[in-house]
DNA sequence: GACATATTTAGATGATTAGCTAATTATCAC
DNA sequence: GTGATAATTAGCTAATCATCTAAATATGTC
């Protein structure tokens, strides 16, 4: 979850994953939109994949990535319903990480 | 926007926003759980007031944090519901900053 | 095998970040 | 005003981060 959040803090990471809303893109098409480097993409999506937010699939010449929405919806609802105090389990404290 | 993801990006942020769930508290009382020092918990607090998370207000000796709960909700459910692609506003793309 | 294409790894750099101690500012109580 | 308490600012450091170019690693085509 801790890697969740600090993925999502980039701008760019972000994007990269509204891309990925309608579908599978591969690392090109990933990087075509925006004006930096491959390999400054492929660290992009490395971070990605270790928050489990993206699944890398080898097809070919190309790595397909995929949004993996259930994760992404996990972490954010999951930390905005701590706040609801109603909807919640007991739980009362998490995340002492670090 | 930005920032409230930078903002979140760090666990101990996340943990005073949920200290701040039930009420506010002092810059002294958020910072008692924490083993940092009070000088690092007040660089914390700034971040957080930047993204517009918490408010600060002076009381006496000392400056009381309370959260913005919606500016918190608003941010991440904003986020999340990019993602739905039918409960949300025909907003085709944001986010363009950087 | 030689070449082209797609992506990642290696290695370096400048900027940002979280952390610290010491000093400063603000407020309250005598 | 002295002294105590609360919090922030100043100044520094070590670690992390986003970025780059050049090189390496597939994979497919001829």
């Amino acid at each position: 979850m801790n890697k969740v959040f600090r993925a999502l803090s980039d701008p760019t990471r972000r994007q990269v994953l509204q891309l990925l809303r309608k579908g599978p893109l591969s690392a090109g098409e990933l990087s075509d939109p925006f004006d930096v480097s491959k390999p400054t993409m492929s660290a992009h999506f490395a971070v990605l994949k270790e928050a489990d937010l993206v699944h890398a699939e080898k097809d070919g010449k190309s790595v397909i990535y995929h949004l993996k929405l259930s994760v992404l919806e996990e972490a954010l609802l999951g930390f905005i319903h701590s706040f609801d105090l109603g909807t919640e389990t007991p739980k009362p404290n998490e995340e002492t990480e670090r």
